[in-house]
DNA sequence: TTGCCCCTTTGAATCGTTTCAGAAATACGA
DNA sequence: TCGTATTTCTGAAACGATTCAAAGGGGCAA
């Protein structure tokens, strides 16, 4: 059996399929009497509006496309959640696709996307926003970067001042007495890591405190994990640590409880970067630099729908204090 | 300037529309100069095929939904990936939807799902299958639960044998010694969490053992966190813990270590759900309950593409064993 | 009764693709 | 050279919604 179209519900109803359109579109346009027989032809048949039909003859879907680098990661699963709440109350829907860090992958949704015409795209590209990305711009396809400032004026984009989070976490650890600092991240290469890094330094040199950076195998716990095991094998250790990200934090903290020397935060403090919601329940509480993920998914999509006159939003990040660097704790010490 | 369209191309390259739309889809039925032609004026407007006009006419979507309960969990995740991986070798794509838990907000991703004509549905339904889902299943769209399983022949499902899972992770305790088991769970009514409980039971009145349903406020850390503190205020507590997933676990380990009186494993063993990725790097790696989340994911998607013959997998969970249940570690333990 | 206005309803045209029956071109054997 | 297969190409019809100019009909004042 076919699925029931207007034309169906149309005949159903004694009507001609514009009324059936109008009771679906523009309700208060039809007389009530008429719009109460088409309702119930439609819950008859069961009838479900064709989509594809819809936006053919429309031009425009009402979706909006969002590609993120990885969903598992806490910190985008939190900025798709405030996307798909602000799209929700402009009446738009938000679809999400995961690129997993693989350029091909993300290029197959920028294509989908694109096919389906939707509202706008919301992404935080894998590498440097590549040639069909502004190929897809140049054809009119409202395109905000997310996490990721735009250089140009081609795209749109929500982002954080990461120079200053960077500062800000070096700018509290020193004032706290701390002069060896090693800065953990994987990539220096992607800008993000660059940006906290140059920020970190800044701080760091401006109090004649030492920052070395030291490479992770990836940003994820167990990397977080096996760069601290080798720091703690060296002869001289740091007495802070800050992280490029939370996750690198939380394995940087199983680490050096494992290994049982070393006092969290009296002989080495440690600073993340995000705040998921883990950091909170870290077994000790991570002190690290918030970056608004909610609300930075609510701004790309208010942009996106032009609601928000600016062009370009910087966020700035806020430091968040917790156990994991408190200068006088006994109790919130991980190791005795 | 309005997007081109295959009869733009099919001017510019001086052909048919037809020609065109055989490049597009059957490019081996086209002379391959021709074929050339038409691609070199496709690149040259910059053309895009319109989805909805394809598919209101092919009557059928190469995108598969995917309505998860909550995104953000590390179980689902891998799902998602493995459902991503699975379409994407038949050439068809995955969209995924968070629900958050909440029964609207489902709903009004199915509606969207439906009008968008998907191939198929794969969905973790917040409550019991709503009506709303059986009408889906009903008008012909092929429908999959995923981590649940159907009880009647309306749905196809890929789920893990729960009850198999609670008793394998029950019975490995009580051969560990342990006799004052607790078992951490937010809803009793939760289908999964009914079967994990029953499994268990099962195991602990075999071997005569003490089991406890301990009520949790949410599947999560804190929430397996706060369930942990009360039960350490009581005069007995348990020799060993199981929880119904590995968020739990983790909030509970936090608990035992923050705590400081018991060692895990020497005094609590604990073992958790799913193993997820972040249970073997906890602090005390973690025994646990293996589902295989990818898995389950390309299964499913296999099934809604008819590629499988059964209609209902069951996939047998399988225990990990870590040092959150060792017998002898002086190494593994936490406190000291 | 007539004329005018406003509220409803109509239905053909339209969006951009795919499909498919048949035309055209080409190849090949006799 | 002719007839027949085979390959390639054509273009109108169809998909199912929305749109919009125009028609229908009721109410009301003159």
């Amino acid at each position: 059996m076919r699925a029931a179209s207007v034309k169906d519900v149309a005949d159903r109803a004694g009507v001609s399929v514009g009324t059936v359109s109008n009771v679906l579109n523009n309700p208060d346009r039809v007389a009530s009497a008429t719009r109460e027989r088409v309702q119930a032809a439609i819950a008859e048949l069961g009838f479900v509006r064709n989509d594809a039909a819809r936006q053919l003859r429309a031009g425009q879907s009402r979706t909006i496309g969002l590609v993120l680098l990885d969903a598992a990661n806490p910190f985008y699963a939190a900025l798709a959640a405030g996307a798909e709440d602000e799209a929700a109350q402009h009446n738009s829907t938000v679809l999400l696709a995961s690129s997993q860090g693989d350029p091909r992958r993300e290029e197959r949704y920028i294509d989908l996307f694109e096919e389906q015409r939707v509202q706008g795209l919301l992404i935080s590209p894998v590498g440097d926003p590549s040639a069909r990305l502004a190929q897809l711009v140049g054809r009119g396809v409202p395109t905000v970067l997310v996490d990721r400032d735009a250089e140009a004026e081609t795209y749109g984009s929500a982002s954080v001042d990461d120079v200053h989070g960077g500062r800000l976490a070096v700018e509290h650890l020193v004032a706290g007495g701390r002069r060896r600092i090693a800065f953990l991240a994987s990539d220096p290469g992607l800008r993000q890591v660059a940006d906290r890094f140059a920020g970190a330094r800044a701080a760091a040199e401006a109090a004649g405190a030492e920052l070395e950076f030291v490479r992770t195998s990836g940003m994820t716990i167990l990397g977080g994990r096996a760069a601290a095991a080798d720091l703690l094998r060296r002869e001289t250790t740091p007495d802070a640590i800050f992280c490029a990200n939370d996750l690198l934090a939380t394995g940087v903290l199983q680490a050096l409880i494992m290994d049982g020397r070393y006092r969290v935060p009296e002989d080495v403090a440690l600073v993340g970067y995000d705040d998921i919601e883990f950091a909170s329940s870290a077994i000790v509480p991570l002190t690290t630099v918030r970056r608004p993920a909610e609300e930075m998914g609510r701004t790309a999509v208010r942009m996106l729908l032009g609601r928000a006159d600016v062009e370009h939003t910087v966020f700035k990040p806020e430091l968040v204090i917790r156990a994991s660097t408190a200068r006088e704790t006994g109790e919130a010490s991980a190791a005795h």
